[in-house]
Order: C-alpha cells, then sequence, then structure tokens
RNA sequence: GGGCUUGUAGCUCAGUUGGUUAGAGCGCUACAUUGACAUUGUAGAGGUCUCCAGUUCGAAUCUGGACAAGCCCACCA
C-alpha cells in the first residue's frame, strides 16, 4: 500500500479504507487461502437487506470479528460467513411505503410478479449499500461466500425442510384462530404480535335470559364482538351462578339464544365472573368454543370491519361499532356500567396496528408432533449440554419457551419471500419442490414466514447436506445475536438444526446487550437519541467504537453508550499509535531493524519480560473461555500502565531497543483483534516494505514454565520506591525541576547501584550518597519493602507533616498485619490453602512487621526533633 | 400471574470455582510541557460493595429474605 505520513496523532480516517482494501486483495477473508487443517466457522447473522448498519449490528459483528481474528492468528480456517435476510414483512411494509410515498401506487397496481422484481431490485441495492457499511467496522468475512435468504440454492434447500416436514406429518393447514394484522394483512406468529399494557374500559353488560326477567351481567373490554357470541360460560363451582347453567340467554340487539355453559378456565373472581364468548374473536373462546362445539361465527372481517353477520352494525370500523352498541344497549337499559381497567392491546411488531384474532385456513409447523418432536428433541438437546450458552442462563430461558411453545403459524398473505411449496386442484394437493405434472394446478398463494428460512441458516448457507463447505464447517463453532433475539431466531435454528442435521448448529450461543443512550433510554428514531454508529466511525474511528462496544458490556446485558465513552477509547488508539511511533523512531535511528530474540539485561528487561509473559497467557486464556471485556480491559491497563508508563520511559535510559521491540510487537498482536485498524497501521508503518499482514501474523504463546515473580521481586521494589519518593515530594511541595539529594544504607545498596540511573531520572534524585550510617538529620525515611532510602531535604523538615505521613502509613499497615495474622492463625487456612500461598503470605507478614518496626524506630526519632 | 436480570467511588462499569490492604475509565483537586503522545504525564480526594439474617476461620462474592430498578413471557374476559 501506499505510504503514510507518520502524524504526531493517529487519523483512523485516513487509514481504514486502505487498511480494509489491503485486507480484502489480500484474500485471507477467504478460509481456502489458509493453510491448516483445524477449521473455524462463525455464520454471521443476516441483517435485513433494507436496512443501514445501526449500533446493535456494530456490536455483534465486533464480538465476531473478535474471535474470528483470533481464531485467525491462532492458525486457523477462519470464516465468517456474511449474508442478508429478506426480512419478508418488514421489506414488504417498507417497499410499499416507498412505493406509496414515491409513485402514490399499491402492489396491486404492480400485481404480484412486478412487485416482487421491484422489490428485489429493491433489496440488492440496498444490500450493496449495507454491505460497505458492514466494511467500515472492519468486519473480516468472506464476501465471496456471502448469500442472501432468496438466493435460488439458499432458498430450495429452506423449501426442502417444508416438504420433508409435510411428509413427517409435522406441517399441517388448518383452521384455527391466529393473531390477524389488517393493515399488513396478513396472519402472524405469536412472537410477531406485542402486547402494550394501556388504560382502557371494562364493561359491564346484561343479558336478559329466556322466559325470564333475570339478566346475567358479563364483563367485556370488546363489546363489539357480542355480536359474534355464541355462549356466555360460568366456572362450574361458581355458587352464584350454578343454577343458570344450562339455561338459554338471549343475545341483545340480535336477539340470537345462546347458552350458558361451565368451563373452569373461567376466573370466579375476574370481573362478574360471566363471560361472553365469541370463539370467533379470542383465542381464549376460541378454545373454550371448541371444548363445547359452540358455532364459529365471524363478526369482524380482514380489513377490522363488522361483517354481514352483525346485522345493522355491518360495515362500521370496530371501534365505530363499539360506541354504537354501547348506546344501544344503553337505551335498551342493557349497559350496566364501566371500569376503568388496564388492556393489555396486542398490536402488530412491524406496524403497530392493533391485532385482530381472526379465525382463518394457515399452514402451522407441528411442534409436537407424533414422528418427530421439534419441542421434546430440542429441549433433549438442550439439557444435555450440546450448545454453551454465553451467558448460562438463556439457555434455562429457551427451554422454557419451548415448553410452553405452541404451534407455529407459518404462512403469510405476502407476495414477498419463500412461496408455500403446495400445489391444489379441486380437492387434490401436492407438496414439493416444483409444480406437479399435468395442468390445472395452482400454487398456495401464501409466502413463508422470514423465520422459516432464517432459522435454518447455519446450513442452508454452507450448502446442506453435502458440499465441501458443510464437512469442512458444519456444525459451525460460534453464533452471536442480540438478546431479543432469542425466541424469534435462536430457537428456531436450534429447532430446525437438530431435525434436520441431527446436530446442533452451533457450539457457542453468544448474546450481546442492547445499546441504550447515556441515561439507560433505548435508542430510537422517535425519541432521537441515537447514535449513529458511521458518523461514530467517522469521528472516532472504527477501531475506539469497537472498543467502546466490546469493554465494559456483559453478554447478554444491555450496557450504555455515549461520545465520551467512544472519545476516550480514540485517545487510546491514539495512544498505541505513538507507543508506536516512540519505538519506530528507536528504529530508524539505528537504521536496522531490532527485532529478535530479547535478552534481559536489566531489573526493568526482566519484569517487562515476565509481565508480558503473564499477559499473554491471561489474554489468551480469557479470549478462548469468552471473556472479552475483562481481557480487553487487562490488556489496556498493561499496555498503558506498564508498558508505556514505565517500561518506555525506562527505555529512554536504559536501552534494550530488542526487549522494547519485542513487547511493543506482541502487544500489537494482542490487540490486533479488538482494534484491528490501528494496530495493522502501526504494523504497515513499522514495516512498508515487507509486504506481511498483522492480521495473519502468529498469536503469541506464553512461557508456562518462567517463574512466577516473587514480591520481592528487585523492579517492583523500585518502582514502589519511585512511587513513594514522588508521593513524598508532593506532600512536601518540592518542584517537580528540583532535584534532591539522598542517602543509601548497606542492605539496600546493590539494588539501588544495579537501577541507578533510572531511579535517578524517574525520582528526579541529584546525588546518591552511599552511608553505612543512617544519616537521619534532616532527611526522610522513605521505604519500600527492604529498600530504604533517606530523602535529604534542604530546609528543616516539618516532623508534624512527617508524622501525620507516617501515622497515616503506620496505620494502614497495622490493618493489614492483622487480618494477614488472622489468617495465618486460621487452621482451616493452614490446612486448605497450597503450601506455597501460605509461605508467601508469611513473607509477606516478616516484610510488613520489619517495616513497622522501622516506622516505629522513626516516628520515635522524630519526637527527638 | 410466571420467569430473568441488575443494585460496588459523583457518573459508566470490572471484580468467574469465597482468601487482593475493594479496582478501572470518565469527572473532580493540585502540580507538570522531561527524546512518542495535552487525544499527555505525576500525585491526590472519593466507597459501611442497597438493606437484614444465615453458612464460614474468612462473604462484594454462597444461601434465604426485604427494598429498589429494568426486561421478557402469559388466553384474566
Amino acid at each position: 500500500m501506499e505510504e503514510q505520513p507518520i502524524t504526531t496523532a493517529y487519523n483512523a480516517n485516513e487509514w481504514e479504507n486502505k487498511l480494509y482494501a489491503l485486507w480484502e486483495e489480500s484474500g485471507f477473508f477467504n478460509p481456502d487461502n489458509i493453510d491448516s487443517d483445524i477449521r473455524y466457522a462463525n455464520i454471521l447473522p443476516p441483517p435485513n437487506a433494507n436496512g443501514e448498519l445501526h449500533l446493535g449490528h456494530a456490536s455483534g459483528y465486533t464480538v465476531m470479528d473478535i474471535f474470528g481474528r483470533f481464531e485467525r492468528m491462532k492458525g486457523k480456517k477462519s470464516l465468517l460467513l456474511p449474508g442478508k435476510d429478506h426480512a419478508g414483512i418488514q421489506t414488504q411494509v417498507v417497499f410499499e411505503k416507498k412505493l406509496e410515498n414515491e409513485q402514490g401506487i399499491t402492489r396491486f397496481d404492480l400485481g404480484r410478479e412486478k412487485f416482487y422484481e421491484a422489490t428485489y431490485d429493491f433489496c440488492v441495492d440496498r444490500a450493496n449499500y449495507m454491505r460497505s457499511q458492514e466494511k467500515r467496522i472492519g468486519l473480516s468475512a468472506d464476501w465471496s461466500r456471502e448469500t442472501f435468504t432468496l438466493d435460488t440454492e439458499v432458498s430450495r434447500r429452506a423449501i426442502e425442510t417444508f416438504v420433508q416436514m409435510y411428509h413427517d406429518g409435522m406441517i399441517y393447514r388448518g383452521e384455527r384462530i391466529i393473531n390477524w394484522c389488517p393493515r399488513c394483512a396478513t396472519a402472524l406468529s405469536d412472537v410477531e404480535v406485542i402486547h402494550k399494557d394501556i388504560p382502557g374500559k371494562i364493561y359491564s353488560l346484561k343479558y336478559p335470559l329466556k322466559d325470564s326477567n333475570e339478566y346475567i351481567v358479563v364483563a367485556t373490554t370488546r363489546p363489539e364482538t357480542m355480536l359474534g357470541d355464541t355462549a356466555v360460560a360460568v366456572h362450574p363451582d361458581d355458587e352464584r351462578y350454578k343454577t343458570l347453567i344450562g339455561k338459554v340467554v338471549l343475545l341483545p340487539l340480535t336477539n340470537r339464544e345462546i347458552p350458558i355453559i361451565a368451563s373452569n378456565r373461567i376466573d370466579k373472581d375476574f370481573g362478574t365472573g360471566a363471560v361472553k364468548i365469541t370463539p370467533a374473536h379470542d383465542p381464549l373462546d376460541w378454545e373454550i368454543g371448541r371444548d363445547h362445539s359452540l358455532e364459529v361465527l365471524q363478526v369482524i372481517d380482514e380489513k377490522g370491519m363488522i361483517t354481514s353477520l352483525g346485522g345493522i352494525y355491518a360495515g362500521l370500523s370496530v371501534m365505530e361499532a363499539r360506541t354504537k352498541i354501547l348506546t344501544d344497549l344503553n337505551t335498551l337499559h342493557l349497559f350496566e356500567g364501566e371500569q376503568d381497567h388496564i388492556i393489555s392491546l396486542s398490536q402488530c411488531e412491524r406496524c403497530k396496528t392493533s391485532i385482530e384474532p381472526l379465525v382463518s385456513k394457515q399452514w402451522f409447523v407441528n411442534v409436537d408432533a407424533q414422528k418427530y418432536s421439534l419441542k421434546k428433541e430440542s429441549i433433549k438437546a438442550l439439557e444435555s449440554n450440546t450448545i454453551i450458552f454465553h451467558p448460562e442462563n438463556m439457555k434455562g430461558q429457551m427451554i422454557h419457551w419451548l415448553e410452553n411453545l405452541h404451534d407455529w403459524c407459518i404462512s403469510r398473505q405476502l407476495w414477498w419471500g419463500h412461496r408455500i411449496p403446495v400445489w391444489y386442484r379441486d380437492a387434490e394437493i401436492y407438496c414439493g419442490i416444483t409444480a406437479p405434472e399435468g395442468s390445472g394446478w395452482e400454487q398456495d398463494p401464501d409466502t413463508l414466514d422470514t423465520w422459516f428460512s432464517s432459522g435454518q441458516w447455519p446450513y442452508t448457507t454452507l450448502g446442506y447436506p453435502d458440499t465441501k463447505d458443510v464437512k469442512d464447517f458444519y456444525p459451525t463453532d460460534f453464533m452471536v445475536m442480540g438478546r431479543d433475539l432469542l425466541f424469534f431466531w435462536a430457537t428456531r435454528m436450534v429447532m430446525f438444526g437438530f431435525y434436520k442435521t441431527k446436530m446442533s448448529p452451533f457450539k457457542h450461543l453468544y448474546f450481546t446487550g442492547l445499546v441504550r443512550d447515556k441515561e439507560g433510554q433505548k435508542m430510537s428514531k422517535s425519541k432521537g437519541n441515537g447514535i449513529n454508529v458511521l458518523e461514530m466511525i467517522d469521528r472516532f474511528g472504527a477501531d475506539a467504537v469497537r472498543l467502546s462496544l466490546t469493554l465494559g458490556a456483559t453478554p447478554g446485558l444491555d450496557f450504555r453508550l455515549y461520545e465520551e465513552k467512544i472519545a476516550t477509547y480514540r485517545n487510546f488508539a491514539n495512544k498505541l499509535w505513538n507507543i508506536g511511533r516512540y519505538v519506530m523512531s528507536i528504529q530508524n535511528k539505528d537504521d536496522e531493524r531490532k527485532s529478535g530474540s530479547p535478552q534481559p539485561k536489566t531489573d526493568a528487561d526482566r519484569w517487562i519480560l515476565g509481565r508480558l509473559n503473564s499477559i499473554v497467557g491471561e489474554i489468551t486464556s480469557l479470549l478462548e473461555n469468552y471473556q472479552l471485556s475483562l481481557a480487553g480491559e487487562k490488556l489496556r491497563d498493561f499496555t498503558w500502565n506498564e508498558f508505556a508508563d514505565w517500561y518506555v520511559e525506562i527505555h529512554k535510559i536504559e536501552k534494550n531497543d530488542v526487549v522494547l521491540t519485542f513487547v511493543f510487537e506482541t502487544i500489537l498482536k494482542l490487540w490486533h483483534p479488538f482494534i484491528p485498524y490501528v494496530t495493522e497501521a502501526i504494523h504497515q508503518t513499522f514495516y512498508p516494505e515487507k509486504n506481511t499482514l498483522l492480521m495473519i501474523s502468529s498469536w503469541p504463546t506464553s512461557d508456562k514454565t518462567t517463574e512466577k515473580p516473587s514480591p520481592e521481586n528487585p523492579f517492583d521494589l523500585i518502582k514502589n520506591l519511585i512511587i513513594t519518593i514522588r508521593n513524598t515530594r508532593a506532600t512536601y511541595h518540592i518542584e517537580p525541576a528540583k532535584k534532591i539529594t539522598v542517602s543509601v544504607n548497606s542492605t539496600s545498596e546493590s539494588i539501588i547501584s544495579a537501577n541507578e540511573a533510572m531511579f535517578k531520572r524517574l525520582a528526579r534524585i541529584e546525588e546518591i550518597l552511599h552511608t553505612h550510617e543512617q544519616s537521619k538529620n534532616n532527611t526522610i525515611l522513605i521505604q519500600s519493602g527492604s529498600l530504604q532510602i533517606f530523602l535529604h531535604l534542604d530546609g528543616a523538615i516539618d516532623t508534624n507533616k512527617e508524622r501525620i505521613r507516617f501515622e497515616r502509613e503506620k496505620a494502614e499497615k497495622e490493618k493489614y498485619r492483622s487480618l494477614l495474622k488472622l489468617k495465618l492463625e486460621n487452621k482451616n487456612f493452614i490446612d486448605r490453602a497450597k503450601p506455597e500461598i501460605i509461605l508467601a503470605e508469611q513473607e509477606k507478614l516478616k516484610l510488613i512487621e520489619k517495616e513497622l518496626a522501622e516506622i516505629d524506630h522513626h516516628l520515635i526519632s522524630l519526637h527527638a526533633l
């Protein structure tokens, strides 16, 4: 790639597109170009083809890409397979609106075929746009394998499953009560209906008994449905109504005769305890109606209007009918009253129109069929831990949902989607992939629920059953989705996967939380509190956005995002870039590459290499255990607080270019999955001529045999000593520029001498006096473990300040000492803890005792002053 | 009605088999421009880990309960 200027600050905008092109051209997004026997696969959730990249996508993609890149660097053939979803109902709603707004026409003006073609073109166009946005977040997906749910092959495989299930007796067509959206004019499954509690009224209506002056009072929130009542139900044990069971009611307004029946589904304590039964327009009434073979009268049609069965109310809308019926009942003195009541309103998930429960002929999946029970088989598989859930509790939720699963309505009265593979000729019915031989056959006009095809996504995309990709990559390793998709998508994939392929479609199922705003509110267009991902990428860089979406986020739990947060991660990317600039400046000066096997010379070298070694081990194991956030945070702390703040500073005094370069290059590799752009940018600047990619460099390994650092590690002693000196200088308001003299006694001499240059520089020391006599006049004692030095202050020391400083230190240490003592005197602790831990604790105690003794000693001499 | 989740510094959150002298980032205070970085550095203040009981030698961590917040599911008309 062309050379980039090494700017003072990292400029993400100037790098990102070029780096992405570099990766894409390398061909390594495609696992076929990676030489390995180990494979890793993650089928990416297909976003709706009509959409735009939002934070939800970005957070999922970041998780997927981090693991994809991690596995690739570990040397696996790593496949991230992208795709797009036709999103049946949603796309049709969007596109119909577009037609209406732009051309003032409906889908009927175009006709089914033309409408389908136009929608297809629209999707292709939008998909291209969407793809370009997916690339911006740095997604290392294999675009050569990208699929669309309506691709010929993908469709055929999804349809094949319908046919197979049909012949296995798991799919049937039946007349049942379903959720009907009058606006979308289609049936919906239960999950596509949302419930919203709204304030409303519950009305009490008097139903006169036949041949009597008595009434039975029923309570209802939907009086208009009374036109279709075919019974009144009471609980069999309800004393108030026991004598009425079996009697006949004269339904007001229509004067139809309907029976009073007993059903134990009725709650005696709710309302009046008597319920009007409308089998055609209420799910519970439908069930009761079926139990008692009641007549089903459809009085509301598919547009939400009263049908001709509604007599004088025919042609009115539901709400008009409600008002008129209440007025009419009032006139007849049959309206007893109304009460405020919270109504659970059912709405279409897509267009928010009120759902009308209707009886309709639809296709259903029998989830508990005799030959194969999707429900039971899935639960069985989940209970045997075939899939590892992140977080774990989602598994229980899925099982619970499956246990309560009803048959799934899969036919939609839409034009956009997979056409149901069933043909009719008079009474004949045929189910198959293609139309049957002979003439006169007509295909079912309905399409399949979107989730019927996306539920099969992991294997239809790979080409189940017999392609090479299936053999190589199925079952897949990893699946990520927002927690809101648990019931829509995850459960369907589990059910289909076990049925069709006899195995779990993925080994790990990872849920991201929902992104919320700074106040914890859901982001939405209407609230105007949304954050535009692409704008954030433009302003802060994709790496910053990636970090802001993963660090501090817990699987399955919502998290808050706001600009300041993204900005701090932009600052981190910049920090890394500038560490890179420092490392590069060393290299350029010497005009040779210093990378190689690092040989430690100083205590600092040994320290940083030891720390690096444990960080490599920790990060690797955290990532292998899906602990993204923790891995990233540890890495950031190491990079910034240990490497940059200490080792880089020390390198300015005691140079070991090989160690510096080695540690930095290792850090770059560890960071690459999280922040691919800035790390690759640094790598490309490092080795412009070498044509290597950090993206496919090998993941660092840790040396597990290395000895563990002890608390008396020389570098840590010096480091703490320096911190204590800085602290004391601040207490005494000694100007940072002012250098001071210290005295060192014999016990501390060797460590101080070995680190003299860096110690002098970092603690701002002028001169080190080596005295065997502890000079106490006009000096302040500073200690760090067994290390002791005395600061010489020119003026008289402030005994009061000193005393406060030491009293405070003493109190802290005494607290610690008592805790240690308690622990070590504890029999159970001594019995159970590992010997090396006990030893370490004992060592700590000894050290504390020694320090405390020194402090006491010092306090006495302070008193003497 | 059932289920799930959360409650740790002013704010956002870590803290994974119970043992660290409870952490980070932002914000705040005081200094600082020393060979990359002010998108920076040094130091500091700030927490009875929501509350109550229990298990334990030891609990932010485990158990039970209370309180608060949020989410999901469900056919109370």
